[in-house]
DNA sequence: CGAGTTTGACCCGCGC
DNA sequence: GCGCGGGTCAAACTCG
C-alpha cells in the first residue's frame, strides 16, 4: 500500500475516461489527430449529436450508425500505426523542446508515450496516450476490469492493468500510470484488439457498475481500507444497466471530477443508467457543461452533508 | 452469488 | 545463462 493508495484513485479516475479523451481540441487540426483511434474519431464525429442518445430506439439507430466506425482489424492496425507515427513525432518534438500540446493551459495534454513502451512482449503494438485528470470529460466506450497493479521502476507511481470486461475473451488491454515527470498527466496504453463491436447496452457490463455513485457512507469503508472507488464500478448512480450509458457518444457524467473529488465516481455516464427504464430519461442533459457542473456541485453538496447518492 | 478490486506470487521477455 | 523488471494470474476479500 503506502503511497500507492494515494495514487490509486487517480489511476482509477482516469481509467475509464482516458481512453479516448485526450484533447481532441488540441490536435484536431494537427498531426496528432492522426493518433486518434477509430473509436476516438467516432466519439468526435458523433459527439455533437446528443439527440441520438435520447431514446433507446435511437440507441439502436446509433448502433447501426456506428457499425461502420467500429474498428475493423485493418482499421485498428492502421490506427495503431498512425499512432506510432505520432509517437515518434512526439518524441522528436519533445527532444526539440517543442510543446506538443496546445498552449491553452486548461487543455488536456495530448502527448504520446515514449516509443520504448510501444512494445515489449510479442512485439505487441501499443497505443499510448497522455491524459490529464481533467481529461476525464470523455471516456472510451469499453468496460475495463483491473487485473493487476505494479510499481514501475523509476516511477513513484504504480501502473494499473486493465482488461476489457465488455466481452469474454476480449484481448484488449489497458494500462494506466501516472507520468513521473508530470503527476498531473496519466499515461494510458492500449494493447490488443476488442473482439467485439462495443459493450452491449444491456448486461454486457453487468457487475461493472459496482459502487457507482454509491452513497458516501457506503463507500467509506472501502475507501478507508484503500479500496478507492473502483475504476469500473464507481461509475454510475446505482445502475444495473449503465451499459446504455456507454454508448460511444455518451460522455461520462463524473469523469470531469477533478482530483480533489475524492469520491469521484468516474464512470460511464452515471446519470444515464439508473435502471433500464431510466436510460431514456435524461441523457441529453449530460451534454451540457453547465448542467454537468451543476450536478457536480450538487453532488459535492450531497457529500458534504453526508447524504446518499445521486438520486 | 456474481461482479468487482487488491495484491503477492509467478511467468517470461529482454539486456547484459 | 542469469537477473531484472514488466505483465499476468489467482486467491482473498468487498460490495450490492
Amino acid at each position: 500500500m503506502g503511497s500507492w493508495c494515494v495514487d490509486d484513485w487517480d489511476l482509477q479516475a482516469v481509467v475509464r475516461g482516458c481512453g479516448a479523451s485526450e484533447s481532441y481540441y488540441d490536435v484536431m487540426d494537427g498531426v496528432a489527430w492522426r493518433s486518434v483511434t477509430e473509436l476516438q474519431q467516432e466519439e468526435i464525429l458523433f459527439g455533437g449529436f446528443s439527440d441520438f442518445a435520447e431514446t433507446s430506439v435511437l440507441l439502436d439507430d446509433l448502433e447501426q450508425l456506428y457499425k461502420p466506425f467500429y474498428p475493423e482489424p485493418e482499421a485498428v492496425h492502421d490506427a495503431v500505426s498512425k499512432s506510432e507515427e505520432v509517437i515518434e513525432e512526439a518524441e522528436n518534438k519533445l527532444k526539440e523542446g517543442e510543446p506538443l500540446t496546445d498552449a491553452s493551459a486548461t487543455s488536456q495534454a495530448v502527448h504520446c508515450e515514449e516509443a520504448k513502451q510501444k512494445r515489449r512482449k510479442n512485439q505487441q503494438k501499443r497505443e499510448v496516450h497522455h491524459v490529464t485528470t481533467a481529461d476525464g470529460v470523455s471516456s472510451d466506450m469499453w468496460a475495463w476490469r483491473k487485473y493487476g497493479q505494479k510499481p514501475i521502476k523509476g516511477s513513484p507511481y504504480p501502473r494499473s492493468y486493465y482488461r476489457c470486461s465488455s466481452s469474454k475473451g476480449c484481448l484488449a488491454r489497458k494500462q494506466v500510470e501516472r507520468s513521473s515527470s508530470d503527476p498531473g498527466v496519466f499515461v494510458v496504453s492500449y494493447t490488443g484488439e476488442h473482439n467485439h463491436t462495443h459493450p452491449t447496452r444491456r448486461n454486457a457490463l453487468a457487475g461493472s457498475t459496482r459502487n457507482k455513485f454509491a452513497s458516501p457512507k457506503a463507500k467509506q469503508p472501502a475507501i478507508a481500507k484503500g479500496n478507492r472507488c473502483a475504476p469500473l464500478a464507481d461509475s454510475a448512480c446505482d445502475s444495473p444497466s449503465l451499459t446504455a450509458a456507454q454508448t460511444p457518444m455518451t460522455p461520462p457524467l463524473v469523469v470531469t471530477h477533478s482530483e480533489q473529488d475524492r469520491e469521484q465516481p468516474s464512470g460511464y455516464g452515471s446519470g444515464l443508467s439508473s435502471g433500464s427504464d431510466e436510460n431514456n430519461a435524461v441523457p441529453t442533459m449530460f451534454f451540457s457543461d453547465e448542467i454537468f457542473m451543476g450536478f457536480e456541485e450538487l453532488n459535492d453538496m450531497v457529500m458534504d452533508f453526508g447524504l446518499a447518492g445521486c438520486s
